[in-house]
DNA sequence: TTAAACTTTCAAAAAAAAATGAAAGTTAAT
DNA sequence: ATTAACTTTCATTTTTTTTTGAAAGTTTAA
């Protein structure tokens, strides 16, 4: 296989993994491209190495940076930004889970707990609903907590995770 | 707050976190439904209750039995068919990940393998693309083998690995 | 301050995904 | 073997999501 077919090769099904995974293919793809890429990118060159429109390429390299998996950068004497992207697998993966603990853990736990707090005792239904919601409040809120605990190694996280499960 | 309210929110919840996570809304929905249902539910009741159509329902109905989240039960006497969710917190999030894997992750590694290992040492940008690629193969190796590894306490393997985390 | 070089925004268009519903298929009781 | 009760399929429609591109906004150099 030839470089540019690889490069290409990684670019599209980085891009599926994230539609599978609820991100924006084009996030995804532009995410690949800095991933892979020894130095900072430009906007420009985004656009034509993706074949996709300008305001296209702003939101999602916008996207990219609020998820702080992506930063900016600036050349000396060079008027247009640059792109790069978090490099450090670990740091990653950190950012991502945070993120989408943030998003949307943390929302869907608010309301677990909501519905799961309701005064209902009447029926067999109303109990089983009270009963489950608990249980699924506590089963994501201490998933949650895990995923924290984990991701606060920081450094080598994976790796340390790995000894610990072994032993 | 209502139990029909509840029952509404914690249904609209889930659905909107599965279209978060790559699931359908609808496919979502029926889960949430059949999880907090404390008997078996016909296809006539999840379509009145979610106002889909019988072709929607019947297509979902499916996935999540391909998912092996959903079973299918009859009832002495009836002709039709009812539905009852895995209701186990743990062996859900067995199924889920065991799938994911498969589908998703499995995939993904067998090309990033393929484009970690092409001939390509000539310029700085393809020694880096090589580097990255074989990192990120490593990287998503491990957290899958990790997962697997979780998974396989089977009972209260959430439990265990806060247990193992926190030691 | 002007203007050129660049980025962002957002209404409209396009594309992709999901839902519909009627026809085809299946099952099981008589 | 027939038919009523039910489920599945899939071409078409609808909805949702994503993308475009032109106008508005911003920045910096002269």
């Amino acid at each position: 296989m030839q470089f540019n077919e690889a490069k290409n090769k990684f670019v599209q099904t980085w891009g599926a993994l994230g539609s599978q995974w609820g991100i924006n293919k084009t996030m995804a793809q532009i995410h690949a491209l800095l991933m892979i890429s020894n130095e900072p990118v430009s906007m420009e060159d985004i656009m034509e190495e993706l074949q996709i429109s300008r305001g296209n390429a702003s939101m999602n390299i916008r996207a990219l940076m609020d998820w702080g998996i992506v930063y900016k950068e600036y050349k000396a004497g060079e008027r247009r930004e640059f792109f790069t992207a978090e490099k450090d697998l670990d740091e990653l993966a950190v950012k991502i889970s945070r993120e989408r603990s943030k998003r949307e853990i943390k929302p869907a736990l608010k309301v677990l707990k909501e519905v799961s707090s309701i005064e209902a005792n009447q029926t067999e239904e109303e109990r089983h609903f009270v009963a489950q919601t608990t249980k699924l409040y506590d089963f994501v809120l201490k998933a949650d907590n895990v995923l924290d605990k984990i991701t606060e190694y920081k450094d080598n996280w994976l790796t340390k995770l790995v000894v610990k499960i072994m032993k």
